[in-house]
This record gives C-alpha cells, sequence and structure tokens, in this order.
DNA sequence: CGGGACAGTATTGTATACAACTTTGTGCCC
DNA sequence: GGGCACAAAGTTGTATACAATACTGTCCCG
C-alpha cells in the first residue's frame, strides 16, 4: 500500500480518516484492518493505529477480536433495527429544535450540501452522495445546538452508512434527496412541527428500503463462515 | 498506592473499574489519573493503562489533555443540561418498552435494586447508592431490550453521576427512591403510557434539583484555575 | 486419498526504552 | 525584591522489541 502524504497523522485523524472511508464505502463491512498495513500506509507505528482502530471500535464501526485483529464492522439486521430506532427517538425532536433556531447562513448551507448531494450522484459517486446525505442530518443536529445529542447522532449516522452497504434493497435514491429538500423547506418556514414530522417519516422510509430479514451478513471471510 | 490484587487487569476490567469508582464519587471531578500511578496500581504497564483512559475519553468520563494527562471529567452547566436533554428524549420511551415487556424476574430485579438503594441511604453509602440508582435506569434500558439505546443510556447515566457531583442542590434523597417505586407500579401494571410519563417527570426532578446558573465548575487544581 | 499432528509464518498483545513536552525550581539581571 | 531565562525533574507521546496467539502449509500415518 501507498503511503499516505500527510506530515504526521494524529490518532484522531486516522480514526477520523477511516471512518470517512468506512462511511462512502471505501472500506466495505468485513474488510479486515490489519496493524502493520495501516501503520506503514500511514507512516506511523502500530502503537497509534491500535489507539485509532480503538476509538473505531467504540463508535462501532470497528469490531475488535482479540489476537484476531480489527475488522470493518456488520451491524446485524437486529443492530440495524435498534440504530434506527435510537435515530427515530433522537432527531425528530433534534429537527424541531433545529428549526426553530435556523439561520439564513445555516440554509445556505443546507442547501448547498443538497446541491453537492445531487452532483455526486449525477457523477455516479455514490459514496460521496451517502456522506454528503451524512453530513445533512449531522448539521441539523449541529443546528439544534445540542453538542451531546450530535456526539450520538454522529456515531449512529456512520453506523446507519455500513448498514446500508449491507441491506440497501432500492437503487432509488431519489427520495433521499427529496427528502432532505422537504425539511429544507420546513425549515426556511421555521415550521418545527412540519419539520418533526418530516424527520420522523424520512427516517420511517429509510428503515423501509433496508431488507432486514433475518439472511446473514455477508461474512468477513470465507474461513470466518466455515468456523460456525 | 496499594497494588490491587487481581491475577490479570485487562483494558476493560480496568476502564470498568475506573468507571465504577468515578461513579460513586470515589474519583471525583478534576483528579488526575497519572499513567504511572494507575499502572503500578493495578501492576501492568502504561500500555494498557492509557488504552483504558482512551475509553473513558470516549465516554466523556475522562478528559485527555496532551502533554498533561487524563483528569476525571467536569462536566459544564451547559453539558450538563444537554446530557439530561438527551436523556428525555431517550428513557421515557425506552421506560414504555419495558414496561409492555416486564416480567415477573425483571419486576423482583428492579425491586431488589430499590431495596439495596434504601439500604445504602441508611448506611450512609451515598455513592454506592448512586450507583445503584443509575443501574435502575440501565436495567430499564435492558429489559427493554434494545442495546444501542442501552449503551448510549449507559454513557449518559455515568455522565450524570458527575453532573450530580458538581451541580447537585438538595440533599433530599428520598425523592429518588420515591420516584423509581412509582415507576416499578407502573411497570407491574405493564402500563407504558404511565411508565412513560414518570420517567419523563422523574428526569425533570433531577434536572431541577441541580444548580446549574452559570458557576463555573471548581477547577482540577489551584494551578488550573490560575492559567485562566 | 483423507485426516490429524506439527512446525513455520504472520499477526496481535504487552512491556519497555527513549523522545518530546510540560512543569518546577534556581539564579541572574534589572 | 520582581521578573525573566534557563536548567532539572517529572510526565506523557511514540517507536520498537519481544512474547503470546492464531493462521497456514506440510508431512506422516492410517
Amino acid at each position: 500500500m501507498n503511503k499516505i502524504d500527510h506530515t504526521s497523522w494524529s490518532r484522531d485523524a486516522i480514526a477520523a480518516d477511516l471512518e470517512r472511508a468506512i462511511h462512502e464505502h471505501r472500506l466495505p463491512p468485513g474488510t479486515k484492518l490489519g496493524e502493520d498495513d495501516l501503520a506503514e500506509a500511514y507512516g506511523i507505528s502500530r502503537t497509534i493505529v491500535r489507539a485509532a482502530l480503538l476509538a473505531l471500535s467504540h463508535r462501532h464501526l470497528v469490531q475488535l477480536r482479540r489476537n484476531r485483529g480489527a475488522f470493518v464492522a456488520q451491524p446485524t439486521p437486529r443492530e440495524a433495527r435498534e440504530v434506527f430506532e435510537a435515530r427515530s427517538l433522537l432527531e425528530p425532536r433534534t429537527a424541531h429544535s433545529a428549526a426553530l433556531r435556523m439561520t439564513e447562513a445555516d440554509l445556505a448551507l443546507l442547501n448547498e450540501n443538497i446541491r453537492d448531494e445531487h452532483a455526486a450522484l449525477d457523477a455516479g459517486e455514490n459514496g460521496r452522495a451517502l456522506l454528503l446525505s451524512g453530513q445533512f442530518h449531522l448539521e441539523v443536529a449541529r443546528i439544534a445546538d445540542q453538542t451531546t445529542i450530535e456526539a450520538v447522532i454522529s456515531e449512529l449516522i456512520s453506523r446507519s452508512s455500513l448498514i446500508i452497504a449491507l441491506y440497501w434493497r432500492r437503487r432509488a435514491a431519489l427520495c433521499e434527496t427529496q427528502a432532505h429538500h422537504a425539511l429544507l423547506d420546513a425549515f426556511a418556514r421555521k415550521d418545527g412541527a412540519a419539520a418533526e414530522e418530516l424527520m420522523k417519516n424520512h427516517l420511517l422510509d429509510l428503515v423501509a428500503s433496508l431488507d432486514l430479514r433475518n439472511v446473514a451478513p455477508p461474512p468477513a471471510s470465507l474461513r470466518e463462515a466455515l468456523q460456525r
């Protein structure tokens, strides 16, 4: 693997870099993240890589298996349901708060985000579109000015990206940006109740677009499958 | 510091041990957690201590300051409000679900928990009582069978303990166990709506019992105070 | 030819050595 | 005596060496 150009990677920088790659589906669920590989790729020692992997494991993006290594997490159907259950408890009310606090600058930012997402979709950059879609939700939490809830939602969004990688059914990504457009309208009107309802339905639509029948997620490797 | 007897402490065991000590207020907010001290106390090298501290920092129980060390976190009044805001979004609905799924064994467990809490209070073991009070809330999430939400609540409860250490006003701890008793009644009746409402009010009471006027939390040390 | 034991290889787990930084103490100069 | 520069001590940050464990391939035996 080529060395990634960067003067000096910190633990957090590496964790963020990996999280982004996971979020964009460049590192699909089950991918092994070898310590030596990563250390060489980033040009540092395993010490920092280990710390970054530990950080990602606390966000449930990486599964650590003792003496076996780190793997990009593979949420089960149950975990997938739970993640969206949690999001539906947090995000609608957060959208409500955000609507009431919305400024012109915030609206412009969200609008730009939607535009970029469209552009990414048109260019066939699905990973980037997914990342931007997540950023939209995160931005809403930021606008609601709830740092703590924002941190929780941030993790849930990243996990949602893994869930989508495993269980996405429809290819119709249009509904995504449309829902965001509708939310933006409600935000522009500072209509908290409408934003709350739209967010709630948006999340329900997302879950509905998943195929969570009890098919086991693809194993990390053929070997893994044989061990069961 | 004396060496704590244990054949071999793992990273998670140390993190759990420290978290418990923080939860019970044996390690008050601002306490410096020196790596050498902990390594000697647990009879292991700094490597594992660092990993445990990193884990705790991800739960916002420990604040890591580069080149300065690890300190038991000192939530700001704002953070305190946000933590209870998050709890009030998650816990009432979770209590609702729990009520519908409640079994006799669950009821017995919760009942025992309340009894222990009473006993601890009578014995003047306030730290232990606080830990048990937190466990009650965590147990509810477990009964609701929502692992993901349970993990989030677990962190919020631990942080709440730090908040209470810093901002607790009333000494009247009676309301605590009374609220838990009322919840238990609703659970026994499998009355989800009542449980949801009781939990909501219980959390509101908790916030109301805090003094979150913008007094800065006590500094980690005299030195810290002078630096500002 | 199949299966199991075993050795070799590769990867992770832990401890430790050293570097970098912060803090603390001392002394000089004004 | 106050303040600044500098030196010393202590603590954290990072890399690396070694130990422990898991994986892979080979050989031997039935």
